[in-house]
Parts: C-alpha cells; structure tokens; sequence
DNA sequence: TAGCTGAAGTAATCCGTATTAGCAGATTCG
DNA sequence: CGAATCTGCTAATACGGATTACTTCAGCTA
C-alpha cells in the first residue's frame, strides 16, 4: 500500500529510520500513514521468534483471576499491576489458557504452555510451586513474582511485602501497653508469608524485655494460655477468635486483644476494626510491573520488600488489670 | 539426538504419526524418549505463526477494568469471560496500552491501536462509539459486543441483555396489582440499554388496559405527576427517589413503588432490596466468547439476547387506597 | 571521465515449527 | 522382469517480521 518493501515497513515501525539505517522522512511519513489507517501491528508470534520484545506482559495466577472469591484478594495487586502496564504502554496478557484437568489447579508449564508468548511474566499467589519457580528460572524466563519467595535453584525476582518489621512493631506497642504474655495463632510455614509473621513475632518477642510468646497452630489451646494478646496469621483467624471470645463472654479488647496479621483492607464476614497492618498491594502490582521492565533490559534477580503501614484498629488495648 | 530430522520429531509430538504419516514404532519411541529427557516443548510462537492464530482473545473497555469505581459493574461480565476463555484453551489480552491523553477514555482506534494483535475481541461498556463499531465492521475484525449495539453500517455481533420483555413484565405485574398510573424516570435514550427499557416500559402500558404510562426525563416532576409507581432506569436513580419519597414522609412501598430497572445485584449505597431483574452479566459474558469463537470459525454476526431473570424485591405493592 | 561517497531502499536470510512433496529401497503385481 | 505400490523418512517451504549485506543512483572530486 506504501509501496515500500517489507524491510521498510518493518524499520520504520521500529523506529530504526532515525540511526544508522536511511529512510527519507517523506517515506517515513507515507508508510506510517498507512499504518495509522489501517491499524497494522506486527504479529506478536512472529515478532518473538525473532527474539524480541511485544510489550505484552503476562500475568499468571494459579486460581482464576475474576471469580468473586479471590477477586478481593487479588483486586488491588492488579489494580497496581494495570495502571503500571498502562503507563509502561504493554498490554496484560492473563493466562486463563493454563487450565487442565478440571479441578486442578493451573499450571505454569504444561505441555501448551504459552507462557513465552509474552515478554515477560508476573506471578500471583499466596503459593506458588517451587518446581514451576525453578524452572522459570532456569529456563531463564523473564519473570517477578508478587510476594517474598526463598530461593528455588537461584534467588528468585520478587517484590514483596516486608512482613517481619510491621510485625515486630506490633509487638512492640502490645508490649508498651503492658502486655506480657503474648500468643501467635497460625501455621506459621507453607507461605512465605506465614513464616514471614511468625518470624516477626519470634523476634518481636525476644527484643521486649520481660515478655513471653506463645505459638499455637490452632484457636483451640488459646484460652488456657492465658495470652492476654493474641496475633493471628490471618484476617480470617482474627475473626474466628474474635467470635469465640465474646462467646466465652469475654470483650475484646478488654479481656482479649487481637492484632490481626492479614489484610485489614479486606471486606471479610466481620466489621470489625483489627489492628494490625495494610499490605500496600497496589503498590506491590505497580513495582512488580517497573521491576519486570528492568528485568528485561538489565537482567538480574532484583528483590524488593515495601513497608506495611499499620494500622490502629480497636481491637488492641491495655489487658485487663489481674 | 535422535538421530531423526525435524519434520520427524514434529510428526511424533503432534501425534500425526499414527495417520497418514508413517514413522515405525522404534523411530517413535527412540523420538518420544530424547523428548521426554529434555523436557523439550514446541515454542508456542513459532507454533502459532504457523497455525496463524494466536489464541488470544482481547478484552477492550474504556476505561480501566480493575479500578475500585468499575469494578463493581465489570465485574461479573469478566468471570464468565475467563471462564470460557479457560475453556476455550485461550489467552486474554487486557488493552491496557489503549491509553491516551491524560482524563480522555480510551479509543479503539488510536494510532497507536494494538487491537490487531487478538484474533478477536470482546467490547465492554456502557456505551460504545459508533464510529469505532462500523470501523470493526467495515475492517473486518473479528469482535463480539457485550450489550446489544444498534447497526453500525451493517448488523453489530452482540449478546445483551433482553430488557423489554423484562420491564414489560413487570408492568403487567404492576397493573395486577392495581396500580393504574405508572412513570418511568430516565432518559430513554443514549445506550441501547437505555431504550430498550423505556420501549418496554411503553409497550407494557400498551398492553395493559386502563394503564397510563408517563416518561419524565428527571425525577424533577414525579411526585406531581399522580403515579403510584415509577420504573427508574437506573438503580441509582431508583435509591435517589427513594430517598426523596422518604424525605416527603411518603412510604415505599405503601404510597409510592419504585421499580428499579438497573442491576439490583450491584451493591450500591443503598440496602434497599429493589423490584426489578438481574441482568444476567456472568452469563453474558461467558456468551459472549462463545460466539467470538463461532465467529472467529464461521463469521457472520450472531446477535443473542439472554433473557433477565425478575426479582421480587419490597418495593413493588399494591397502589394506597384512595 | 573514472573514482569516490553518501543516501535510500531492498533482496536474502533467519527465527522454530507444521506441512507437503518427494525420494530411496523393499515388496508385490501383471 | 519391469511397473506399481508401499514403507519410512527427509528436504523444502510457508508463516510474519527483524536484520544485514548489498544495490542503485545522484552528486562531487581531481
């Protein structure tokens, strides 16, 4: 339509026609014409076999991204995530492609895997498989993961939230309150996330003078350890406690308080106010996103932790006096 | 490593070499085995240049789909998008990259367009440009609207969301009940949406002997007007009457029912459990990708409307006695 | 006028896969 | 015994775009 040649198209669309190579503006001018009109884009299959960048970024998660009950949980990641894209001018390719058999979960690499059709990839999840981690990274797949992950054959791109300092200081005000005997409910492993708090606690306990921490895996041995603070590993624990608590007739935060380590922000089955922190996840989508972009251009393992604010609540207060 | 040529190893791993292609068993086991060591995967690029198809499905709204503020309306429409999509082995491309001058809404069409680069796309929104739609026609592009579209230069492929037989329903039931003097408050016209539910509105009068229908662009007028039951086309606008009957000491439902013709699933600033139907949206948007694959396979330009399934809400009674 | 230079553009090649035509050797047919 | 058929495999090519080496032509120099 230009009537140019295919190299032509092909360096003028890529900018080249400003270097080394010569094209005359008029040229120029006619073959983007062309494009504008006809709303061309090079193929983006065609484009990566020759080993070059679509500005498509891929977004993997291992659960459908949409459906109501993870959409909550994963809403204000991608809501960073897109608002980085769109200023990065790269379009989120979602790999809704990944199923299998039904009920399983997705997959990172299976046999259709089109994962290399993007330039790069972001990765989504409470968990995520540490075989699929390593061989991303062997594969020397492009790749930043949102959250903390320990290593998998070589460290692993991420940026995550810094869990440890928001939970010691937690710990911190419950001490300076005046509490003395302190519990964690929670699996405290599994997620980095979970060991992540539970380290928090540990170290947030060992630095406050005169002050005893306690780690359940369960609510149930809770009330005869006579903790007069409880963190729980999750939002969702919080409120189970919380429940069994005004049960057994006891207030919160009178008789009980409770900091709640999940994510406050979070509309769950409960209006309660916990203390506890805000994980800055749409801060988290948007780094993850910059981050990639280095990745591709400079390569590395970049690793990066983003304060979690905390947050007052009502559910913390002096324990009640003996 | 094999010792075989590569028209050989993409004839076992494409399974071709059990038809009319012949490999012996020895040749394809020997094949099957070095892949199964090497882990070796076709590249999906390549692959797809060949296939010339890429197994994306683009996803275009005007604005931006993650966001808080429309989150609560795009919603739905994309879970049942990922999940056909999921099940139609596709990928889905967010043009997030659609993005123009700072405040202005995104264009299809924009010099910068990547809209090429899906086999076919998915168009959300209110209300969508006609220019950009007799483009997509007049191009050729393969696109599915959700929502029905008036013609744009020729039949616009759509699944909406059957309002007239809906409000016409609920007209009748109104008259049933008694009430013989309806309003409908809205502007009846803008979005196709709009118009189906105001021609539903008069057809159902119509229909309804002994019935009077008026149409008030604003609730300005309304409570001069005598009706004893008002059609809002819009849930917001149903809540702001509301308010206002209250305001004026009036009950609803027992001195005034309001209908609200929106989406009363959509959690609003109001608790009000609204008469009116669901706009089937999970639905349409699983439909909708259905038939992008139908057209993508068969062309033409499908048009479907999914029926809305009434809701009883409180808010619908018997008009007062006089 | 031969020789050189720079400007503008293009033919040829490659990326990794799927597909098709075809080839060499063995077997069967007439 | 030559021709046809079958068997098992591969060379060549297409897909769409990026890259590189090269061609062509005009203008300039000595």
């Amino acid at each position: 339509m230009a009537g140019v040649s295919q190299t032509t198209v092909s360096l003028v669309l890529n900018g080249r026609a400003e270097g080394e190579v010569r094209i005359s503006p008029e040229t120029r001018d006619r073959v983007l014409q062309v494009i504008r009109e006809t709303g061309y884009v090079a193929d983006p299959a065609a484009r990566r076999l020759v080993e070059r960048r679509n500005r498509i970024y891929g977004v993997f998660t291992y659960e459908a991204v949409f459906p109501a009950e993870s959409a909550d949980f994963y809403h204000p990641f991608l809501v960073g995530i897109e608002e980085c894209a769109e200023e990065a001018g790269c379009d989120l390719l979602l790999f809704t492609s990944a199923k299998v058999e039904q009920g399983e979960r997705r997959r990172i690499f299976s046999a259709e895997s089109r994962i290399r059709l993007a330039d790069g990839c972001v990765l989504l999840g409470r968990t995520i498989d540490r075989d699929d981690l390593s061989r991303l990274l062997s594969e020397g797949i492009p790749f930043v993961s949102v959250g903390r992950r320990d290593d998998a054959g070589g460290p692993v791109p991420y940026v995550g939230a810094d869990y440890p300092p928001a939970v010691r200081a937690l710990v911190g005000r419950a001490a300076a309150l005046g509490h003395r005997r302190m519990a964690y409910v929670g699996s405290g492993q599994g997620p980095e996330s979970y060991a992540d708090r539970l380290r928090g606690f540990t170290e947030g306990v060992a630095a406050a003078p005169g002050v005893e921490g306690v780690h359940l895996t369960s609510a149930d041995g809770l009330f005869d350890a006579g903790a007069t603070v409880v963190f729980a590993e999750e939002l969702a624990d919080g409120a189970a406690i919380a429940e069994v608590a005004r049960a057994r007739g006891l207030d919160v935060p009178r008789d009980l308080s409770i900091v709640a380590l999940g994510a406050p922000t979070r509309p769950v089955s409960t209006d309660i106010d916990f203390a506890g922190f805000r994980i800055p996840r749409r801060e988290m989508g948007r780094r993850a996103v910059e981050l990639l972009t280095h990745v591709l251009e400079h390569g590395g393992a970049p690793q990066e932790l983003l304060a979690c604010e905390l947050v007052e609540g009502s559910t913390l207060a002096p324990p009640a006096q003996r």
